[in-house]
DNA sequence: TTGTACGCGTTATCAC
DNA sequence: GTGATAACGCGTACAA
């Protein structure tokens, strides 16, 4: 006799379909179907079953289930920092819906680690119907082998074959240095997110390109992982391109290029423009930040809708590219450039 | 034939045990001991298996083990508010703590409501092997009822019988009150948090209690749930309490009570001291915030260890109730009362 | 409409 | 040291 769980205390019975179906006099199959598909048994039965099922505290099994019908009812999101604020709201939203469509979550945390990520995806794929996958740092070609192996949408990573939806800042961005250019600024620096990120890759693209189309000079200025402390410590590499505005990854590190450069005593922006993306931490720095909007809930949102189409059987697997457009957020972190260039304390 | 999962593409076979066992000419039994205890089978027989194991690409489904051993390999971390930027510290101490340990992790988000709480408790109660849950808002007695079925770990929730870790803020709270006396406050508020939440409970007692013991009136606001927006709102009757001084429930509340007081005219801390707590936003806030430290992921970990250590069998079931310590910081938000009382604009 | 019987992938128990 | 076999709790053809 198994020990069946080590749960503690004394009701430690955790009751099964079969005594569920000895009380209500039935057969267990009868409990079974009293459960899943109500309608094929006569309404008496069913109330009878409920009735018992109730009394008993009963809950079905989902591991048991699961065994038998190759469902589980649960999906994984794996995401690369719960940390920054911008995947609590996508989580949340990823949560609600999948409760909405009967599944419970996993989080997995892959602390921006390829390799953690990957062993994440691999002890959770066998309790797991699929995956939500955001912002992964995995190549291409492993999220293939694991999209083979159990459905799975994307969020910000465009791989071909995989459905995906993408918080497309490229238009946003390419307003932030439109905005900038009119503001009268020429040369400009944007302040690099992670390396392995596609929404880094795509906005560093998107600056790069305004910047081009209107004459502003860009200057790169690496920072890695986002974080407010990068931001803050990004702050002299930054002042020394002699940019007098800077786009940074995101709000996060933002913020510390805001605090990095308070500690200078560079004013904002009356020294120095800030820009920043996700909109994450809306009027709660300090100037208000100047960012670029995202979609983190509907992106969430979205792709366990997807998620949940592909699981439905009887859909085309339809190799979808949703893209969620976004747009400049104008604060007050954003002015002029200085009067005969960059200030320097 | 059961379809086996929904899983697309081709090579949709998981492999299982058998044909493991098949392909390494041996029987699943020793295929199942050559994964869960090696050292009973002879070293070149391992060493077989594991090839054939890793030429089909074999996972160990952890699904029809835990039906086998009522071992799910899986714990539940339960929060009430992922947003809240108290939560992804101990979320992410709790993952990688039961990573360490061998658990993947579900995280539920009760979004503050029991009810929801209840139903998050009762549905992931059949794929997991015990419980961390924070902040819950639950009854005791739900919360015994729960723990009763499955080990269970409370984080600031404090339940004799169940084992529990506590941020204790007494103290820190106690300095906070203290050092606004030192600056020659004479009356001051406490912004209350959410109504279920046994932080709060403390955090009022003990400001209460050193307001009593210093002669200093404490006069209690209520917020409800702990958001930047109900902070902000909040400032038209903390104002109209006329206290020169207000401690808010948690950071994020004191975030919102700063912009408030900001779009009021009304300076900090010039016109009023404010103390947050759980100092989750660290320097990030305008001015930086004076704050009661949390230490929300030591807290996680620790929970982590305790559930661990009910799950080992043989250790004696103890009714452990850890108390995390916490102290006072003082940033800038704290300072002398305005001259001839509360300064309203 | 309801019951019987088998299978899901694994581990534990007992033989060998 | 290794192999057969019976659970684990549930879903579902198939039979009644």
């Amino acid at each position: 006799m198994p020990t069946h769980g080590t749960g503690r205390g004394p009701g430690d019975a955790a009751p099964t379909i079969g005594e569920v179906a000895a009380a209500a006099g039935v057969s267990r199959a009868t409990v079974s179907r009293a459960f899943g598909r109500p309608q094929m048994l006569r309404p008496e039965t069913v109330e009878r079953v409920q009735e018992a099922a109730r009394h008993l505290g009963y809950v079905p099994n989902r591991v048991a289930r699961a065994l038998s019908t190759g469902r589980f009812g649960n999906l994984a999101l794996v995401v690369p920092d719960i940390a920054n604020p911008f995947f609590p709201p996508m989580i949340r939203a990823v949560q609600g819906r999948a409760d909405r469509a009967g599944f419970a979550v996993f989080l997995g945390d892959a602390d921006e680690d390829p390799a953690r990520e990957e062993v994440l995806l691999r002890q959770l794929s066998t309790q797991v119907e699929g995956f939500v996958l955001a912002s992964s740092r995995l190549t291409d070609e492993r999220i293939r082998a694991h999209a083979e192996r159990r459905p799975l949408v994307l969020v910000n990573r465009d791989v071909e074959g995989i459905p995906r939806v993408l918080i497309d800042t490229t238009r946003a961005v390419g307003q932030a240095v439109e905005h900038l250019h009119e503001l009268g600024h020429r040369r400009i620096a944007y302040l690099s997110g992670p390396a392995g990120s596609w929404s880094n890759r795509q906005r560093r693209r998107a600056v790069k390109r305004a910047g081009d189309r209107l004459g502003v000079e860009v200057l790169m200025v690496p920072a890695g992982r986002a974080t407010f402390e990068l931001g803050r410590l990004a702050v002299p590499a930054l002042l020394a391109t002699g940019a007098t505005a800077v786009v940074a990854f995101d709000d996060l590190v933002a913020q510390g290029v805001l605090a990095g450069l308070s500690e200078q005593g560079v004013g904002v922006p009356a020294g120095l423009s800030v820009v920043g993306c996700d909109d994450v931490l809306a009027t709660r720095t300090y100037p208000p930040l100047t960012t670029v909007s995202a979609r983190s809930a509907e992106a969430g949102a979205a792709a366990v809708d997807l998620l949940a189409g592909m699981l439905t059987p009887g859909t085309p697997l339809a190799d979808t590219r949703l893209l969620l457009d976004t747009s400049l957020v104008v604060r007050v972190t954003t002015g002029p450039p200085p009067r005969g260039g960059p200030r320097r304390p």
